[in-house]
DNA sequence: AACAGGTTTGCAAATGTTTTCATAACCACC
DNA sequence: GGTGGTTATGAAAACATTTGCAAACCTGTT
């Protein structure tokens, strides 16, 4: 099936370096560092690898303590809106510097995450981007102990994580939570949905939860636990679940969202049971995801700068491949920003 | 920063092998194939694996002839939901077998195909997948050349990919487009807008829209330009081209969309313009994704199998890499289904 | 023509793993 | 305790690449 080279393989270092009459080792320089091979080398070795279709092996470099040129990146979940926007961005960054990524999702699973970490240093990829700053001691230790670059992303908490050496990237989760509790505080809602994201395995979704329970309840509101619900990420459950509360005896006036989908979710929930947004229900969600500013009424929700984390995730892990002794502050808060659009009104406070 | 090795490096297979007291060969063994290593001799390394952190080094598998365990997926775009629920399954049937998926996303460009294509090359994938039947040529040589298994997933033309011996793992995108047109024309809707996918390096898009124009075209319904429009796979966009075709003097009775992310936007560019859906439009899509179900009303559309394509994708690949002599018939045009829910209903006969 | 200085190249060693082949250890049975 | 037949292990070669060092090669100047 394969083309073969001289010795019945695919044409190796050596093959291009025969070929074009030149040493094996000036092939290799050719490839990584093409300016201290002389123009005329060059082409010839431009033009061996051209009829022998050499393409060069990466996986090989690690050996000699090169890098591989592949950045593992390891997420809750593929399947969904939440982190395909930070997923593209990180993805064409890194292509940007010339590097490929590994991508392993472990369904909101830490015990699962820390197979997958293993499973990507046996790769050995030369950096590794983790969701979330709560990770299994055995993951923690896996990743110090291969001494791989890492970066702990989609959150924040400040003076790096628990005194180890990787930089957050990320927002602060309870200031979103807050913020779009507030939002609904500052409209006059005194009776609010908390439908959040589950727990389980998320700081992320708990931070925004205790942001927006801080807030509300530091407003001398009490939240009873029928205006708690834990929601999957996923818009028909959080529609069935959130329909469910609705259409109980005393209706919330608004829906706190842990995210856009959850908020989604609300929406749909609303307009099945024909509950009209936002004039007598309002909803906010956070993330303001790829098509929320479509929705019928736009979705009012909190700004998570996905594409931007994605981004600088990219770069700082490309950087601390690069210059590993540097002690660059690769520690990013990025700033949030509430959206207001269309499913948000004041409360009505004649009732 | 790395905890280091004997020699100074991460410890290797023979720093275990020392350790056990045994030799290297055997570590190897113990690795990739347990069963014929001695229970003793077995113990006595998994200690030293443990008590050095040694984790073994995949990439260097490819030296003598291994597999590196990675499968490359190019994919036109991560940053969207239709191919979501394709990378998820074909993401975790690839962990079952204890592989990992390499991605890349080419942005519907053919020619950056190509270079990802390369790229995943130089990397030494054990196999790879492709999205659509059409390529460059390029690209076909590449992985022609360098051998590798690969399978063509999404779409579905009998009889092999011209002569080559990549199956295809797919659908009848023109099938597609001619059930939805064809629900469509069983409902008496005469006056239908086409807003299809862009067709530029989509052979998807393009099959879709052949399909839909066969059918209303065989039935002798002429299709006039006004009512073709092409629409990036984004809700927002596609919302506002939309309710620009919808807004004009003569309105059509029906959206034929080329995927659920357009028919989505369709749903928004009516709501926006006071038109209600199904009674004064009806609207289908194809995709079925995550989520359509729980639209209001619940969208009717062609479900595509996603998850099963990923999975068997998966499969197909794993099987081509473990028995490369052998010639399974991986190929498969998985059945597609009308779901009819409550976006469409029959056209308004006494007009 | 010789030389100095820098630039370009080749040689050979080193890298971490798998695999083939040979040998050593083990076991059951006489 | 010996024997034959497995079974488990070790030694060494092979793999494709990078890299430190030294040799060769230029270019321009005396």
């Amino acid at each position: 099936m394969a083309r073969l080279g001289k010795r019945g393989r695919l044409p190796g270092i050596v093959d291009v370096a025969n070929r074009a009459k030149v040493s094996p080792a000036t092939v290799s320089r050719y490839f990584n560092d093409p300016d201290i091979v002389r123009y005329r080398t060059r082409e010839r070795i431009r033009k061996a690898v051209e009829e022998l279709g050499y393409v060069r092996n990466r996986a090989m470099r690690s050996m000699v303590g090169g890098a591989t040129g592949c950045i593992g990146l390891v997420i809750p979940t593929i399947d969904n809106a939440i982190f395909s926007e930070m997923l593209q961005a990180f993805s064409s960054a890194l292509a940007t510097h010339g590097r490929t990524m590994l991508i392993a999702a472990h369904g909101y699973d830490l015990a699962r995450e820390a197979v997958l970490v293993h499973s990507l240093s046996e790769q050995r990829v030369d950096a590794l981007a983790l969701i979330g700053l709560e990770h299994r001691p055995e993951t923690l230790a896996q990743i110090e102990r291969q001494g791989i670059p890492a970066a702990m992303l989609w959150n924040y908490r400040p003076g790096r994580d628990r005194g180890r050496d990787w930089p957050c990237i990320g927002f602060d989760n309870e200031l979103a939570g807050r913020m779009a509790a507030e939002h609904l505080l500052a409209l006059g809602h005194r009776d609010i949905l908390f439908a959040t994201g589950e727990e389980r395995s998320n700081d992320r979704a708990a931070g925004r939860r205790k942001g927006a329970l801080d807030a509300v309840q530091g407003a001398g509101l009490p939240v009873p636990d029928r205006r708690r619900i834990s929601c999957p990420y996923d818009i028909r459950m959080s529609k069935e679940l959130i329909a469910r509360s609705l259409q109980a005896a005393s209706r919330p006036t608004a829906v706190f969202a842990g995210n856009d989908v959850i908020a989604q979710g609300a929406m749909f929930a609303a307009a099945s049971l024909g509950i009209a947004v936002p004039d007598d229900l309002s909803i906010i969600g956070i993330g303001d995801f790829r098509g929320s500013d479509a929705f019928e009424p736009g979705l009012t929700t909190v700004r998570v700068p996905a594409r931007r984390i994605g981004r600088l995730a990219a770069d700082a892990l490309v950087e601390m491949i690069d210059w590993p002794e540097a002690d660059f502050d690769h520690e990013h808060c990025c700033p949030l920003e509430l959206i207001v659009r269309g499913t948000c009104k004041p409360a009505d406070t004649t009732g």
